[in-house]
DNA sequence: GCCAACGTTGGC
DNA sequence: GCCAACGTTGGC
């Protein structure tokens, strides 16, 4: 199976790439997605091996600010069944999970952000489903070149 | 803080 | 099964 790659999204303020950095073995688990089609891909596309783009939503300014890498695949994201959980959802039973989630490990924060500004300007990211109008998809599949084109401008 | 775009909910 | 109302996302 060829590696797949990937752009997830984290808000800086709830969970950012320090917070990655700094966390045991730099590896978290990727806990809070509530959208189905997200969910899809998490579950059923995402393998061990897989790139990932660690996105900075809702931050000043949006952008790329490093790579991850899958560790574990797709199992039931557990915040789901924790009433004190921000991520609540009483329709997720734990005998028939509706969230999933896999983990992520570090593999580089880039030196040089790479702003949504600076992505747009980049005619071969124009097609990323990122900078697409009304976007608002939290794990997207991106193609290899899309990948090493942010890798290199990010350093 | 605003608001457009989108997904979900629920009445019918 | 339609669709209006509502809540959320996320760039600006």
């Amino acid at each position: 199976m060829a590696t797949k790659y990937w752009l997830m999204k984290s808000e800086p303020d709830v969970f950012s790439i320090d917070d990655l950095a700094k966390s045991k073995n730099q590896t978290t688990y990727w806990d809070g997605v509530r959208n189905y089609q997200a969910r899809n891909f998490i579950r059923d596309e995402m393998k061990i091996g897989d790139k990932v783009i660690f996105y900075h939503s809702n931050s000043k300014p949006p952008a790329a600010v490093g790579i991850c890498e899958i560790v574990k695949e797709a199992y039931p994201d557990f915040t789901a069944f924790d009433p004190e959980s921000p991520h609540y959802d009483p329709k997720s039973k734990k005998d028939n999970p509706a969230w999933m989630m896999v983990d992520v490990k570090l593999v580089m924060k880039f030196k040089n952000f790479v702003s949504i500004d600076i992505m747009r300007q980049n005619k071969k990211l124009k097609k990323m489903q990122l900078l697409q109008r009304g976007n608002r998809l939290s794990v997207m599949p991106i193609t290899k070149d899309e990948f090493d084109e942010i890798v290199k401008m990010g350093g």
